[in-house]
DNA sequence: TCTGGGGTCCTAGGACCC
DNA sequence: TCTGGGGTCCTAGGACCC
């Protein structure tokens, strides 16, 4: 569909990269003083670290280790549960900064941003190191967490600048110097070249960035499929990937899955699970207000082997109560008893818009309309009394389950004055505050 | 990184049509 | 019955990302 030929976009470009240092550990500190100075990590919730503060990196903690290492690795680490509500308003300030700055702003993911400041060293009156500190004191100050940035001739350069040197690094990456930066970096610390493609550059002898920048034009065509036709491009500080302003509306696919310890063989839990992920997939399907034509669902056992499977829908839906059918059928032909079973999952895939559904003559729209009356007022329901307040009863196990576990519900925590009174929906109408530079 | 949870894009190949 | 050429749509699966 999208197959528009590869174009380099006009240059020079100078696009910026930021990375928030140790983004979670780095928010829990900011929320709580006392935790300055200190080996912080988040992640208590799953059992293994998400993100570690650099007094805890010192002492050699890294992510995915189990906390029941960290302990004996780092006996006085601070280990807390992850706070999404609190780091995602952290990650809506960080964003409304730069755009103080520029208005084309990319909010990558929860601690990443991309920003266009091609042509502001006019308006700044100065060069685009400037302008990029002045980012970076203006978050630190604000936020009291430190950010890491790169800038250079594309984004690929920019993630490799903003990554060169951490925490509280600014790399800037002019043309000319692009091999100094290049020279040493292994080929597979290039964003968008993974172990496999590095182990197939490796087949050519092709070890470094700059190995695979030299290159020539022919071989990239020969061997390599578009992607990495791109990421050629953009190492060569020719710019290739716009900075996308526009924010996420919609979605390809949803997919919600949840891993238990200890895995279960119960057959009741696992459906349970399963029935959950289906719940918490058509809650989000209908805030987006997207209707799902195909069903995928999946089990993981203890031993990481996948089993799952696709259903067609014969209508577009978001609603449970059309799917739990279905799921059961796809659950019975997947499920083995006697087997351990550690995580499932749901995928919403086939999305469409709500009002682009058709009915055909046998459906029942009377029944349609009922269920969408009874699932607005569930959503309602759970807006006010939090998630999970009303749930199918196949979920009811897992419901009563994580009630007796005491696991933090979704009340909205107020922690700091930098918050105070906001909440993840009113976080949306915050006020743009305009800067003089 | 022996393994969280949530995504995207690209390509090859089959089905079907003229 | 076999043979061409050309196009579209859809899906499975690979590879990567944070």
């Amino acid at each position: 569909m999208n197959n528009a030929p590869l174009t380099i976009r006009s240059w020079p470009r100078a696009i910026l990269h930021l990375d928030a240092d140790a983004f979670f550990a780095s928010c829990e500190q900011a929320v709580h003083p006392e935790l300055r100075g200190k080996p912080v990590i988040t992640g208590k919730e799953r059992g293994i670290v998400a993100a570690a503060s650099y007094e805890a990196k010192a002492k050699g903690i890294t992510r995915g280790v189990s906390l029941h290492d960290v302990k004996k690795i780092c006996p006085d680490a601070i280990i807390v549960p992850s706070d999404y509500e609190t780091y995602s308003l952290f990650s809506v300030r960080m964003f409304e900064i730069l755009r103080r700055f520029s208005p084309d702003v990319e909010e990558y993911s929860v601690d990443e941003a991309f920003v266009d400041l091609t042509g502001l060293r006019r308006s700044f009156h100065g060069p685009y190191r400037m302008i990029a500190k002045k980012m970076q004191e203006t978050i630190e100050t604000e936020l009291r967490i430190t950010v890491s940035i790169g800038v250079s001739l594309s984004k690929v350069l920019a993630k490799i600048g903003s990554k060169h040197n951490k925490p509280h690094g600014l790399t800037i990456i002019p043309g000319r110097d692009i091999h100094v930066f290049l020279e040493e970096l292994p080929v597979e610390k290039v964003w968008g070249i993974g172990p496999n493609t590095a182990a197939f550059l490796g087949k050519f002898g092709i070890k470094t960035a700059l190995q695979f920048a030299r290159k020539d034009e022919k071989f990239i065509q020969k061997y390599l499929s578009k992607p990495y036709q791109e990421i050629w491009h953009e190492l060569n500080g020719r710019s290739v990937y716009p900075v996308v302003t526009e924010s996420k509306s919609s979605y390809q696919s949803i997919s919600k899955t949840k891993t238990f310890t200890p895995p279960s063989d119960d057959e009741t839990f696992v459906f349970a699970q399963l029935s959950k992920n289906l719940e918490n997939a058509c809650i989000k399907a209908r805030r987006y207000k997207l209707s799902a034509t195909r069903l995928i669902l999946f089990l993981r056992t203890q031993e990481f082997r996948d089993a799952g499977m696709e259903i067609k829908l014969d209508r577009a839906t978001s609603y449970p109560i059309d799917l739990f059918g279905p799921l059961r059928e796809g659950f019975d032909q997947i499920y083995k008893p006697r087997v351990l079973y550690r995580q499932t999952g749901v995928v919403l895939a086939g999305l469409m818009p709500e009002t682009q559904v058709q009915y055909t003559l046998f459906d029942d729209t009377g029944k349609i309309e009922r269920f969408s009356k009874i699932y607005t007022a569930v959503d309602k329901v759970s807006e006010r009394f939090g998630k999970y307040t009303v749930c199918h009863a196949a979920s009811l196990p897992v419901k009563l389950q994580t009630q007796h576990e005491g696991e933090r519900g979704d009340t909205p925590e107020r922690k700091n004055e930098l918050f105070k009174g906001e909440n993840k929906r009113q976080r949306l109408g915050l006020p743009v505050l305009n800067v003089k530079v």
